[in-house]
RNA sequence: GCCCGGAUGGCGGAAUGGUAGACGCGGCGGCCUCAAAAGCCGCUGUCUGAAAGGGCGUGCGGGUUCGAGUCCCGCUCCGGGCACCA
């Protein structure tokens, strides 16, 4: 047997047994317990890059390991197959973007499948499928009956480079597109909404039970961004029928209220600018309007002229005083009421504007002694607030807000940074939004028999960046399923954060007929035990989907008691190059397609898993492959072990010395083995298999018990099984006829664990002095004993006698002289 | 500015408060070979020493402890997130 493994030869015919096989094919019927390991399911884009590897890798030796366990492993795998790259590749000029996904998509798939990463290819989903889309729009008609889906004007996020809408979340904080990078321009436009400020709620609360990392966490917290306030009415001096409302967080420093500031763009500005200051404030108004988000969100420069007077006064409700009404453009017309009231003793960014326009500052709030600076927003006494005087911050504040209700003023308000999801996107190769447009009747979901709206496919792309729907005749004009009369088709199509919002739930049964979700099939699955992807998407797509989530449950279309999508998310680290993401528009990309012609799958699958912990970034180096040419040279000592081409020649027998070392130490891999793959520890699980095949390689040398041997590599072979499958189960068929992967996962023996001799470290004044073998069962007056008697602590010691003797039997002494 | 994470040999990295550097890469040496490759075996933090041994050593400075890479306080540097959100 002890014959040449032929890497290539070998890894086609494992991928094409365990397809065949269905030896990962799980059914509802299934009586293992059912779980669920899902990787992000990908937008193809072509041949897998080495993220994708990683990505893989990770999953897929969960999936195997925990069959291995006894579990019905759900291990799906699709495609995110809308989006605009496809399109984009049209203009140009090239195949249509069906055909040109359709092609990205097999070339994906053929190296995840090279990869040996298993999947129940039988539930693929793409979401550019006529099924998906179906779906996806009754989801969204659902949404629009609900009142969760609706359209409105708003100012929205125009990226000129992508020509359409985008949502909040993907802009980033400069202001630019986190796709093409272009500075993203505010427009006021009519578009679909998604209501997902109605969950703002229960979103940040629920994160507090999720096992996910507590940065994505935060990121979210963030990104909802919860503030707990008041809400009230300044009225306006001498205009009884007027008033400002604004929200703030420090209620409890009203009393120093010293002016108010309106946004540019809040309503009241028109009806409070004098004639005399009407040309300062139309100014002002016009420069924000026309600034970039980049520069009217920037902290740098100064507040000049970023401010003016309107000429007007409001009344603060808590000590009658007038204050005057300013416009300035760091109060923005998006959060709260648009509106504020100015502190200038408890706010940064009211001092720095109050020292620019000389207004004054009134302290409300004690600062501690020594106290140096402009805005202290700490806690402390109020003072100069006549009846909250005394009080600390949340007293003061609870009794404020208590004020304002009896007053009939104001009250208790929460406010979010999170606005509701825009889904709108001018683009052609999308899921379309069912509705139309009828004259008489206005906005009319599609019925449900005319679904789904499918794009048409005689179109022309044209360079001006318009969707080609606009133009398109025979999608534009449908008919009213009101009235039957004329009506206009949407022609914008959906944010593909929509279409990856639910692919997980309709993974349960993507093949049922009755709706997106088969409720049962997903009570048996969901949620998703262990979902792993990249930290990129920490905020819009995984807030989306838990959005979704709970939306789907509450509209019936899914079961209500999963709120949570995915229990435990794990992140894994990027994989640079020169400091930089690896990236095909840096060109710096190193194909694993070479690996696979090359090494094969399992030397790459062990370099990712080797290279360093999952979470942490990775740097593609020289290095690298040395490093992968050492994990092929691993798996060539576990192939000659277990073919049987070195040693041999089991000298002793049953009762060799060698026998009862070796088998604890299999029995101790299997252990570490076991709790690494656990936490995610594959670095050092890999680690733990290369001891083990040295240990192993030197009881074969010693020529320990032939049978203990064997044992030890059987065993060798199953803990590999997830990490290295190709040559895990061919040695092991060769070996005994019987593919691996369907073997239970090995026990560890806990009497095997527990070591008879040990290292006892004897210390003085806590350096290492010696080392002692000893009983592992020695107890603490004998490991004393034994290290006083120890040559070295003698001579250290002479005459003098120990102050004091540390031990921990049995393995430290730690002698203090 | 605020909040996280990190800093360990030539390199990637291991270490429930108890032998720092597992495992691997690279390097050095040996065996095998006509030779090479492959393979197998061994050495490899640093200084000192012929050796035995000894000194030093986990970004920097303090502290707690019998004992600190690990815990606490104060810094430096690197990476990431947030940042006019009232």
């Amino acid at each position: 047997m002890a014959e040449r493994y032929d890497v290539q030869e070998v890894e086609a015919r494992w991928q094409r047994r365990w397809e065949q096989e269905g030896t990962y094919q799980v059914d509802l019927d299934d009586p293992r317990p059912p779980s669920y390991v899902l990787c992000m399911y990908p937008y193809p884009s072509g041949p897998a890059h080495q993220g994708h590897v990683r990505n893989y890798t990770f999953g897929d030796v969960l999936v195997r390991y925990r069959t291995m366990k006894g579990e019905a492993v759900l291990s799906p795998f699709g495609f995110d197959s809308f989006g605009l790259p496809a399109e984009n590749a049209a203009i140009k000029g090239g195949m249509p973007p069906r055909a040109y996904t359709e092609a990205r998509i097999a070339e994906l798939k053929r190296s995840v499948r090279r990869l040996g990463a298993v999947y129940d290819w039988r539930r693929e989903i793409r979401s550019h499928d006529p099924d998906y889309i179906l779906w996806n729009q009754v989801i969204f008609l659902e949404l629009l009956k609900a009142g969760l889906a609706y359209r409105a004007e708003a100012p929205v996020n125009w990226c000129p480079g992508c020509h359409t809408v985008l949502a909040n979340e993907q802009v980033l904080a400069d202001g630019t597109c986190e796709r093409s990078g272009d500075v993203v321009e505010r427009r006021n436009l009519e578009q679909w909404f998604l209501r997902i400020t109605r969950y703002a709620d229960e979103l940040v609360d629920a994160l507090d039970g999720l096992d996910w990392p507590e940065r994505v966490k935060t990121m979210q917290r963030n990104w909802i961004g919860r503030s707990l306030g008041a809400q009230f009415s300044l009225p306006v001096k001498n205009r009884p029928e007027l008033s400002i409302d604004v929200f703030t967080t420090r209620p409890d420093t009203a009393f120093g209220m010293t002016y108010a500031v309106l946004a540019p763009e809040h309503p009241l500005v028109e009806t409070l600018t004098t004639p005399e200051q009407r040309a300062e404030v139309e100014e002002l108004a016009a420069r924000a309007s026309e600034e970039s988000d980049i520069e009217r969100l920037s902290s740098e420069g100064s507040l000049d002229k970023r401010g003016a007077f309107t000429g007007s006064y409001v009344v603060n409700p808590f000590n009658g005083e007038p204050i005057p009404v300013y416009v300035a453009d760091y109060v923005l017309i998006g959060y709260g009421t648009g509106a504020i009231m100015a502190v200038p003793a408890e706010d940064q960014r009211d001092y720095d504007f109050a020292a620019l326009y000389g207004l004054p500052v009134v302290r409300t709030v004690e600062p501690p002694e020594g106290f140096e600076g402009g805005a202290y927003s700490g806690d402390g006494p109020h003072i100069n607030s006549r009846w909250l005087n005394g009080l600390d911050n949340a007293a003061a504040k609870a009794k404020a807000i208590e004020w304002l209700t009896a007053q009939g003023i104001g009250q208790a308000t929460v406010n979010y940074r999170l606005r509701d999801w825009l889904i709108s996107r001018q683009r052609y190769w999308g899921c379309p939004i069912p509705v139309v447009y009828c004259p008489t009747d206005g906005i009319q979901g599609v019925a449900r028999d005319d679904l789904p709206v499918l794009l048409p496919e005689d179109v022309e792309f044209r360079p001006t960046g318009q969707s080609p729907l606009r133009f398109h005749e025979g999608f534009l004009n449908a008919t009213c399923p009101k009235c039957g009369g004329p009506a206009k088709r949407e022609t914008d199509t959906m944010d593909t954060f929509v279409d990856s919002s639910w692919y997980f739930l309709r993974f349960a049964n993507p093949h049922h007929e009755d709706g997106p979700i088969d409720v049962a099939a997903a009570r048996q699955y969901l949620p998703v035990d262990r979902y792993i992807g990249g930290i990129t998407h920490a905020i819009l797509h995984l807030l989306y989907a838990r959005f979704y989530t709970r939306a789907l449950g509450d509209i019936g279309l899914s079961p209500p008691e999963i709120r949570e999508p995915f229990e435990q998310l794990f992140c894994q680290g990027m994989i640079r190059m020169d400091g930089k993401a690896m990236s095909k528009s840096r060109g710096n990309v190193v194909s694993p397609d070479t690996y696979f012609d090359t090494v094969g799958a399992d030397a790459l699958r062990l370099f990712h898993l080797f290279a360093g912990p999952p979470v942490e970034d990775i740097d593609w180096s020289e290095q690298s492959d040395e490093i992968i040419e050492g994990c092929l040279r691993f798996l060539g000592r576990v192939w000659r072990l277990a073919s049987g081409d070195i040693g041999g020649e089991a000298t002793s027998s049953d009762g060799s010395p060698g026998a009862g070392e070796l088998r604890r130490e299999v029995h101790r891999t299997i252990a570490r083995v076991t709790a690494d793959i656990e936490r995610y520890g594959f670095n050092t699980a890999v680690a733990a298999l290369m001891e083990l095949t040295n240990t192993v390689y030197r009881h074969v040398h010693a020529g320990t018990d032939g049978t203990i041997v064997s044992e030890a590599i059987d065993t060798l072979l199953e803990l590999l099984a997830p990490f290295a499958p190709h040559l895990a189960a061919e040695a092991y068929e060769h070996r005994h006829g019987i593919h691996v992967h369907t073997r239970p996962w090995p026990e560890a023996d806990p009497s095997e664990l527990a070591v008879e001799r040990t290292t006892l470290v004897v210390q003085v004044n806590g350096k290492l002095r010696d080392r002692i073998e000893v009983d592992a069962g020695l107890g603490e007056d004998e490991v004393i004993a034994l290290a006083l008697a120890s040559d070295k602590v003698q001579q250290l010691l002479g005459d003098v006698a120990p102050r004091r003797v540390v031990a921990r039997p049995p393995s430290l002494v730690n002698i203090v002289a």
